[in-house]
DNA sequence: TCTCAAACTGTAATCGTTTACAGTTGATGG
DNA sequence: CCATCAACTGTAAACGATTACAGTTTGAGA
C-alpha cells in the first residue's frame, strides 16, 4: 500500500506538503498539481489508523441498541445511516445485547476511541449503564428515556401522548372496554407504556384492572399471539392496544383464527407504525413513533455536537402521530 | 485518557511489559499483578488507532449492501452481526448506495484500512465494481452472484432452484397460467430471477409471454401494487410469483381490494420468506432464501479467511426452501 | 557457591500521519 | 535592485501502541 511518503517522493515534495494538499491547506498550484498526479498514480489512500492516532478522531459513530429483529430499530438505523452517509462519518453497528453485562462491557470498550460518538437507545435501565454513559469521554446521544443522572443530548418521543391519542380515538369511536397488551415491563418502553396507559385510562375515567393488562414476554408477533390467547374474557373487551405493531400483528392473527372480527368485535391499535401495519388485513391503526425520524435527529444532534462540543445539551421531543386504519374503525 | 505509558509508570514497569501483559505474552506473576492493578486503577483501555497502526489490523469488518429498507438485507445483517459479536471484530455498516458511482467511491475508500475485511452483496453488476473488488488488498466475501472475473469467497443461494420449486408447486396444485412480477431487471436479483423463471417455464412446457412477465420499478410493496394493477388480463392467470415478498404483499393488497380471492382465483407466491410472510392474510407461500443464514455463513467465511488468508477460495451454496402457506393452496 | 539456560524485562525503532516551527521563495512597492 | 512581507515548504517531533533485540533475573543442577 502506498504511503504518504511514497507520494511525496513521487511528487518530489515533502511529506508535509502532501498532507497539506490532502487536507486542503495552502499549497502552490504547481505543488498541488504534482501531488494530485502522484496520488492518482499510486492510488494512494491515507491510512485511517495513522490519521486517527494523530488527530484523535476515528470518523466513526457507533449506534447501539438492543436488537435488530425489531423493525422499529431498523427504521432508526436507516435514519441514522441516511444522515451519516452525507457526512464524513462511518457507522458502526452494535446490536443484539442479550444482557446488561454485555452492554456494560460494550460501553467500557468505548474508551478505546474507535468511535467519536455514541448513539444509544438502551432498552434496559440499569444504574451501571447510566453511570458508564455519564463517564464516557465522548459525545453521546441517547434515544429514548433518559436514565436518572445522565445529562446528554436526547431525542425523545412522547409515547405517553401517543397512547393517549390511541385511547381517545377508541373512546370517540365508541369503544368502552379497552385492554392493553404490553411487552416486558422490565424494559424501558414496557415500563413507560404501562404507566402511560394507566394514567390515560384514569384521566378518562375508564375502567381497567389487572385483567385488562397483559404482559407478553417479548415485543414479537409470537409473543403477542400467546398473550392474547391468555385473555380469559376476551369477550369483555371491545378494543385492544398493543405496545407495538408486532404484538398487534400476533394478536390480529389470533383474532382471525378465532373468528373475532376486527374491528367489529374488537378494535386493534398498535404502536410504531412499521411497514407491516399497512400490509396487514385489516390494515392496522398505529401510533407512529417516528423511529426513522428519531434516527435522523439523533444523527444530526451527534454531528452538531461533534462540530461544537461545548454547546448546551439538547433535548428534542418528537410528537407521535396516530395513523388511523381499518383495524379500529368499523 | 490513560495511555500505556501511564499504566507502566503506575505499575513501575516498562511499557513493553504492560503491552505483554495485555497481549498475553509471558510475564512474571508479580509483574502481571501490578500491571493489572494499574490498568484497573486508571481504567486503561488500549487505544485502537495506535494498535491498528502498528499491527495493521482494525478489527473491523465492513458489511455493504444496497439498502436497509429491504427486510431480506436486515436478516442478512442480523446473521452477520450475530456471528461477529462472538469474535473480536466490530461491524461497520455501509448501505443505501443509490448509484454505482457511490459504491465505487465506497470501495475505493476500502484502501484506507479501516476494515480488515469486506462482506458485500452488490445489487448491481458493473465492471468497475468487479474490477475494484478484485483489486482489493483485503479479504472479501461476496454474497450473491459472482461478477465475471472476480475470485473471492462466495455464498450463493440457488434462487433458480427456488423459483423452480415454486413453479412446480403451483403446477402440482393445479395452476395452469403463471405470471411473474419481477423487480428491476437492472439489478442482479432481477436479472437472475427473470432468467430462472423463463428457464423453468420452458422446461416444464408452460406457456408464458411478455404479458405474463411484469417488471416493478422496485422491490417494494408499493411497486408490487402498481405492477399488478397494470396487468391487463389478470383474469387469464391463476397464479402469480413475485420476485420478493414485499412485491407479493403489494400484489396481495391489490387482490384484496379488487376482491380477487387468494388462493381460489389466484395463487400467490413470494420469495425471501421474511417475517411478514406469515403475518399476511392469507399467509404467504414463499421461497426461503435463507438470508440470515447466508449472513452467518458469510461472516464465518470471513473469520476463517482472516485466520487463514491463503486457504483456497470457497463457495458455499445454500439451498432455498419452499414454505407453503395459505396463499397457494385452496 | 557457581554456572548456565530459560524466562523475563527494558530500550528503542517503528507503524503513517499531522502540525509547530523555522526556513525559503516570490512578489510588490519604493 | 533591494527590502519587506506574505505565502508557501521542509524538518522533525509527536500520537500510542507493538516487538526485535539485547540485557537482566531466576532457579536448577553440579
Amino acid at each position: 500500500m502506498a504511503t504518504i511518503g511514497a507520494v511525496a517522493k513521487q511528487a518530489g515534495v515533502s511529506i508535509a506538503s502532501v498532507s497539506r494538499v490532502i487536507n486542503g491547506t495552502a499549497a502552490r498550484a504547481d505543488t498541488e498539481k504534482r501531488v494530485r498526479a502522484a496520488i492518482d498514480d499510486l492510488g494512494y489512500q491515507p491510512n485511517s489508523a495513522a490519521r486517527a492516532l494523530k488527530v484523535r478522531q476515528s470518523e466513526q459513530i457507533c449506534l447501539s441498541f438492543d436488537d435488530l429483529s425489531n423493525p422499529a430499530y431498523v427504521l432508526m438505523t436507516r435514519g441514522v445511516g441516511q444522515t451519516l452517509s452525507s457526512s464524513k462519518y462511518r457507522l458502526i453497528l452494535s446490536s443484539a445485547f442479550s444482557s446488561v453485562e454485555e452492554i456494560v462491557k460494550h460501553l467500557e470498550t468505548m474508551g478505546r476511541g474507535f468511535a467519536d460518538g455514541l448513539i444509544i437507545s438502551p432498552i434496559y435501565s440499569d444504574p451501571r449503564i447510566a453511570e458508564l454513559i455519564s463517564q464516557l469521554k465522548m459525545p453521546v446521544v441517547l434515544v429514548g428515556t433518559m436514565p436518572e443522572g445522565v445529562n446528554v443530548d436526547n431525542v425523545y418521543v412522547d409515547s405517553a401522548a401517543g397512547l393517549d391519542m390511541a385511547i381517545k380515538h377508541l373512546v370517540e369511536t365508541g369503544r368502552k372496554n379497552i385492554a392493553f397488551i404490553n411487552g416486558p415491563v422490565a424494559t424501558n418502553p414496557g415500563r413507560r407504556r404501562k404507566a402511560a396507559f394507566e394514567k390515560s385510562m384514569k384521566q378518562l375515567n375508564l375502567a381497567f384492572s389487572n385483567s385488562s393488562n397483559l404482559q407478553a414476554e417479548a415485543f414479537t408477533p409470537e409473543a403477542g399471539y400467546r398473550a392474547i390467547s391468555e385473555f380469559r374474557d376476551l369477550k369483555n373487551f371491545d378494543a385492544i392496544i398493543c405496545a407495538n405493531d408486532q404484538l398487534a400483528a400476533g394478536a390480529m392473527k389470533f383474532c382471525v383464527e378465532k373468528r373475532v372480527a376486527i374491528p367489529r368485535d374488537i378494535a386493534l391499535v398498535g404502536i410504531d407504525n412499521i411497514d407491516l401495519a399497512s400490509l396487514l388485513r385489516p390494515t392496522l391503526t398505529s401510533v407512529d413513533l417516528r423511529a426513522e425520524e428519531r434516527g435522523q435527529i439523533a444523527a444530526r444532534l451527534m454531528l452538531k455536537r461533534l462540530a461544537n462540543p461545548d454547546s448546551p445539551v439538547k433535548k428534542i421531543t418528537v410528537q407521535p402521530q396516530l395513523i388511523i386504519r381499518e383495524s379500529s374503525v368499523a
